[in-house]
DNA sequence: TCCCTGACTGGTT
DNA sequence: AAACCAGCCAGGG
C-alpha cells in the first residue's frame, strides 16, 4: 500500500479542484499532471477507496475519454457515481454519455500554478 | 529485479 | 461504427 506517494497525491490534488456539476476524462488529469499517464489516474483513484480518502476526494467527476463512466468496483460502484453526477447537475444523453461541450472541466491557469508551486 | 495487472487513450483495421 | 492493438506508468507478488 504506497498510499501516500507523491504522484497519487498529486492526482488526488487535482481532482479535489473539479468542481460540482463538471467532469474530467482521465486523460485531462493525466495531462495536468504532466508525469503519468491515463492508466495511472484510474489506477490512483482505484488506490483511493483503500486510502481512506475516498470522502475528500470528488472521484465521480472523472470519466473516460468517451463521456461515459467507466466500470468498476464490479459494476456497483459505476451505477452510484451516475447518481452522484446527476444530482450534482450533470446530464447524461439517451446513451448514458456526458456532453463534454456542456460539462467539461476547464480549469484557470492560476489553479495549474497553484499546483506546480512549492 | 522480473512479470503481470489495471476506474485509459488514440490510431488502425 | 465497432473491434483491435500497442503504448502508457506505478504497485504488488
Amino acid at each position: 500500500m504506497a498510499e501516500r506517494s507523491k504522484t497519487y497525491e498529486e492526482i488526488y490534488a487535482i481532482v479535489r479542484l473539479i468542481p460540482a456539476g463538471k467532469v474530467a476524462n482521465y486523460g485531462q488529469i493525466a495531462e495536468i499532471h504532466g508525469g503519468c499517464g491515463a492508466r495511472q489516474v484510474g489506477y490512483a483513484l482505484n488506490n483511493l477507496r483503500s486510502h481512506g480518502e475516498i470522502e475528500e476526494v470528488p472521484w465521480q467527476r472523472v470519466i473516460n475519454a468517451r463521456g461515459e463512466i467507466s466500470q468498476h468496483g464490479g459494476g456497483a460502484g459505476s451505477f452510484i457515481q451516475r447518481e452522484i453526477l446527476e444530482a450534482e447537475g450533470v446530464e447524461f444523453d439517451t446513451n448514458g454519455r456526458i456532453n463534454f461541450s456542456r460539462f467539461r472541466w476547464v480549469p484557470e491557469l492560476r489553479i495549474i500554478e497553484t499546483l506546480t508551486s512549492p
